[in-house]
RNA sequence: GCCUAGGUGGUGGAACUGGUAGACACGCAGGACUUAAAAUCCUGUUCCCGUUAAGGGAGUGCGGGUUCGAUUCCCGCCCUAGGUACCA
């Protein structure tokens, strides 16, 4: 019998499904191992070739450790609420609800194809209320808490309560608003109800907050930091403003310390680990108020270098900065106003492309220097960010590149402050030298001046030293329909949660998924829809980070209803082990998911301070365009003439995007590109060696390049097997690579080798019991080290090669020995899944029993190398192959080489200064 | 600008802690089998010199360095990709 991938593959993905093959053991016998995929938002698209390179990756690293005897955890799900369903919604006036099933079942479907060994009766999907009642539960548990900055994490709001009740707002240090009230115990209980709550927001970690948001008029909603890029929106590119909006956030600046250090305790890429450390943007300095005696305040900046606070000549505002109205003095009025005006009418993006021209306005106010007492003149200027710090910043022209131009520019005093400083033509921010023009520090260190000058400035009550981040807290609220509701009501303007066994809060129905007349969001249109028959639901629904940011949790325990998973299989299954997805999530999803896994611990719900253990990104797999060349006329019109690639410098011709399925290693087939376009049915070609070649390019997978290879085309040809093989030996995992099927031939040769392996010359199975050859031995432990090595690396793709001279070396060896193909097969099934069950069942063993098999052991006699010829070099230049037996020591082989007659030639009476060893090996000997 | 990763044949890529660079695969060229095609198998394939060969030389982006020996380590530069950007 011939290898068929079609029937077998079909067969044995049936099997698997009815037996519930890949079903997780709920008995904790076997020590556990957690893989995950981040999954997938089901688009209409389907999935393309380039969605299950991760998926592949870790289905091999999940039926590896399986082999390897441990309990996997490897579901999949889909992050269902989202943007593209509710825009679909919108045009057709379909439910999303609706397109989102059709198009989950398309994706099942397309991964069931693959042979993947998820246990799909753990599948998960954020939009079902199953799943969002949790969510829902998780958000009231962030609503009723607040961070302690003294035990460093969140505790019950009640906690909170009990010390107001006690000693009022004295001692207590938390994470909150900056305007608080200060009270002590009886002036809180003599607070109403109202006043209470309204103080206590100012705590709760998801609060209600008036701030400046991201608003996107297009899509008719807030957006998070990381979905704006660039300044125009993430999904659409549709442009962004700034506005003030009462927002639900997340006080995920609470934990931006511990998001940190965490970064140190986890195997992530370098890369995404310093994306999401320069998100956070810790940096360590003081803050500084510079007196304003006239207005009774102060102006409070922040800065890294408190050392050149003696080189101060100026201070900047923010054009947004709530003082500056009142600094502007008259005369400056109309200069000031006049500036303001023309910075609030650029764009994010204008403000963010022009940072070469210097532009302020002075507010004619001056502060004073909080230790010298001088007069330093206020301006205004958009180099400085509203968002940021305190909006202001002391100006150091000396040690500051943008102070440097800036008082270039309006001729403003410089002043030098270290004797290593040299300030010509630029700032010069070097910590090197000894102060001078700075007082009390003159001739001090950058070690000695910031404690002394922050001990000053405490003394004077005017700065300390602080830390500051650049993160903000996170907007939580979206102004759409296809989302979680948020489990809240409203009595007196006031958010009240609703009770917990009210949980889920259904996501109502909506005549049409727009906004209403009014301007609220899409909630604002449900009929009747009201808690207690009287008071206002929330209307804008949660982010679509919400439902992802916690749900390798409920994997672990799918369908409890009493719990997002039970105490038991958290306390088991406890973080992932390894967790695959792309780079694309660095600042996103990743951050968010471990702000919310380091909250439920600090409720007790769980006791992992971090959720992804490893994480691999997976590199993007690009399209690979191909292009006909049609050649134009005289007068540039295009002609139903097509020139092959080599030839078409000689004709005037334009590219066009050809669909690369009709398209095989850069040739096309002509019958197939006249039925392409009915345009094309009297196509004529100009060929080269009888074959027409068409170019290519690299460029993003999309319908309208043609250049969208969907995986069922392939595994139609050639089969689910070959795909996954060809995926992983396409290159590094973690590398961006284009698709091309260019070498796909050489995968599906190897597997019709396999499976010739097995099978003798008339194509009838045919196995010996025989003992094998020594040879036979090595070519199989070769196979069983390297594939450990291999995957224990995640370096899928030097694997497959491996296997490739593995196969082709018992092929030479015409070893068609029980003892060896057995094990071949367990060591190839995590790869080529559905030939290996059939050739597992071939050889007699139970149906399904593969998958737990057990991964052979390496037997070290049989890899000792049995060749004794060593490459030996004169100087580092290779000169010939000596032999010598292996079981030699040291001193031994250098006896025997220097009385070596072909080494002696070599020396030609010169003198062996030095043998080089490596492993045991003689590598080089140096005359 | 800054941060991170990378640069190896015609192509994808291998070389794991410094030890025969180019494994494996594609492509290409030649051959076997075949009426023919497909399939399969064999041989060759970094570049240059050498008619074949024996042999020699160069070679992992560029220029230096350390080392008996460098794709690998160090210094300087160039290029590509991703991230980030007036962050005080």
């Amino acid at each position: 019998m011939e290898y068929n991938h079609k029937s077998l593959e079909k067969k044995w993905q049936k099997f698997w499904a009815d037996h519930q093959t890949y079903k997780t053991s709920d008995t904790h016998q076997k020590p556990k191992y957690y893989v995950l995929d981040m999954f997938p938002y089901p688009s209409g698209a389907g999935l393309h070739v380039g969605h299950p390179l991760g998926y592949i990756a870790s289905d091999i690293f999940s039926r590896y450790k399986r082999l390897k005897g441990f309990n996997v955890l490897h579901p999949m799900g889909y992050d269902s609420f989202g943007l593209p369903a509710e825009q679909y919604a919108i045009q057709t006036g379909q439910h999303p609800a609706v397109t989102t099933e059709v198009n989950i079942n398309r994706y099942r479907e397309q991964m069931d194809n693959i042979g993947f060994s998820y246990d799909w009766s753990r599948e998960v999907r954020t939009s079902d209320p199953s799943y969002y009642k949790w969510t829902q539960w998780i958000f009231m548990r962030l609503f009723d808490s607040w961070y302690n900055k003294e035990s460093d994490k969140a505790e019950p709001i009640e906690t909170l309560i009990a010390r107001f009740v006690a000693s009022g707002s004295t001692g207590i240090s938390a994470v909150s608003d900056e305007d608080v009230l200060e009270f002590s115990a009886d002036e809180w209980k003599s607070l109403d109800e109202e006043k209470q709550q309204r103080e206590l927001l100012k705590y709760r970690i998801a609060y209600l907050r008036e701030s400046t948001v991201n608003w996107c008029a297009a899509l008719g909603t807030v957006l998070a930091n990381d979905e704006v890029i660039n300044g125009v929106s993430e999904r659409g590119g549709y442009p962004v403003e700034q506005k003030k909006m009462m927002q639900w956030s997340m006080r995920i600046t609470a934990y931006a310390d511990r998001l940190l250090k965490g970064l140190d305790t986890i195997d992530w890429p370098e890369p995404l680990v310093e994306m999401q450390r320069n998100w956070i943007g810790k940096s360590v300095g003081a803050s500084v108020k510079f007196p304003v005696p006239q207005l009774n305040t102060a102006i409070e900046v922040f800065t890294t270098r408190v050392d050149t606070i003696y080189g101060v000549s100026f201070v900047v505002l923010a054009p947004e900065h709530e003082l500056v109205a009142a600094l502007t003095t008259p005369e400056q009025q109309t200069e000031v106003d006049a500036y303001i005006e023309k910075t609030s009418k650029k764009s994010e993006l204008d403000r963010m492309a022009d940072t070469k021209t210097v532009s302020g306005a002075f507010t004619g106010s001056y502060a004073k220097h909080p230790i010298s007492g001088q007069d330093v003149q206020i301006w205004i200027a958009d180099y400085v960010l509203a968002g940021y710090g305190t909006g202001a910043v002391m100006a150091v022209p000396s040690g500051d590149q943008r102070d440097y131009v800036f008082a270039k520019h309006f001729t403003l005093p410089i002043i030098p402050i270290s004797d290593t400083q040299n300030i010509e033509e630029v700032a010069d921010p070097n910590k090197d030298g000894k102060y001078i023009n700075s007082d009390f520090i003159n001739g001090m260190t950058y070690q000695e001046a910031v404690p002394a000058l922050i001990a000053k400035l405490e003394e004077l009550k005017l700065g300390k030293a602080k830390i500051n981040f650049r993160m903000r807290d996170a907007i939580f609220g979206r102004q759409r329909y296809w989302g979680e509701p948020v489990p809240v009501y409203f009595k007196n303007g006031l958010p009240y949660l609703i009770k917990e066994e009210e949980l889920p809060l259904l996501l109502p129905e909506v005549d049409k998924y727009l906004p209403t007349e009014s301007g609220e969001p899409p909630l604002g249109r449900a009929k009747d829809w009201k808690y207690e028959d009287q008071y206002e639901y929330e209307l804008s629904t949660m982010p679509g980070w919400a439902g992802s940011s916690w749900y390798w949790f409920r994997y672990m325990d799918p369908k409890n209803e009493g719990n997002f998973a039970s105490k038991e299989a958290v306390d088991y299954w406890k973080a992932v082990d390894l967790y695959i997805g792309g780079s694309e999530h660095a600042t996103g999803h990743l951050l968010y998911s471990r702000f919310w896994n380091k909250f439920l611990k600090d409720l007790g719900y769980q006791n992992e301070e971090e959720p992804f253990r490893k994480l691999i990104n997976q590199g993007m797999i690009q399209g690979r365009s191909n292009f006909v060349y049609r050649v134009l006329d005289d007068e540039g019109r295009g002609t139903n003439q097509f020139v092959s690639y080599g030839l078409k410098n000689e004709y005037k011709t334009i590219p066009l995007h050809v669909d690369v399925n009709i398209v095989h290693n850069d040739v096309l087939d002509l019958e197939k590109f006249k039925n392409f376009r009915p345009d094309f049915a009297n196509a004529e070609f100009v060929l080269e060696n009888g074959k027409y070649i068409c170019g290519s390019e690299v460029e993003k997978m999309s319908k309208s390049k043609f250049n969208v290879v969907n995986p069922d085309d392939i595994i139609e040809s050639y089969g689910a097997d070959t795909l996954r093989l060809y995926e992983m030996f396409l290159g590094p995992l973690e590398q961006a690579k284009p698709w091309n099927t260019n070498g796909i031939e050489g995968v599906y040769k190897f597997l019709r080798k396999v499976w010739r392996l097995f099978h003798d010359a008339e194509g009838n199975f045919s196995v010996s019991n025989e003992d094998p050859s020594k040879a036979e031995f090595k070519a199989l432990h070769k196979i069983i080290k390297k594939v450990e090595d291999d995957i224990e690396r995640f370096s899928f793709n030097t694997s497959v090669s491996a296997f490739m001279i593995c196969v082709n070396e018992l092929t030479e060896l015409k070893c068609n020995k029980r003892q060896i193909l057995e094990q071949l097969v367990i060591v190839l099934q995590p790869y080529a899944p559905h030939i290996t069950e059939e050739l597992w069942a071939l050889l007699g063993n139970d149906a399904g029993t593969l998958s737990y098999a057990s991964y052979p052991v390496f037997k070290a006699e049989y890899l000792v190398e049995s060749e004794f010829a060593y490459p030996v070099s004169f100087n580092g230049k290779m000169k010939f192959n000596l032999s010598l037996p292996l079981d030699l020591d040291q001193k031994a082989v250098e006896d025997t080489i220097r009385a070596h007659t072909d080494v002696q030639r070599h020396l030609d009476g010169k003198a062996i200064k030095k043998i080089i060893f490596v492993k045991g090996k003689i590598i080089n000997i140096v005359i």
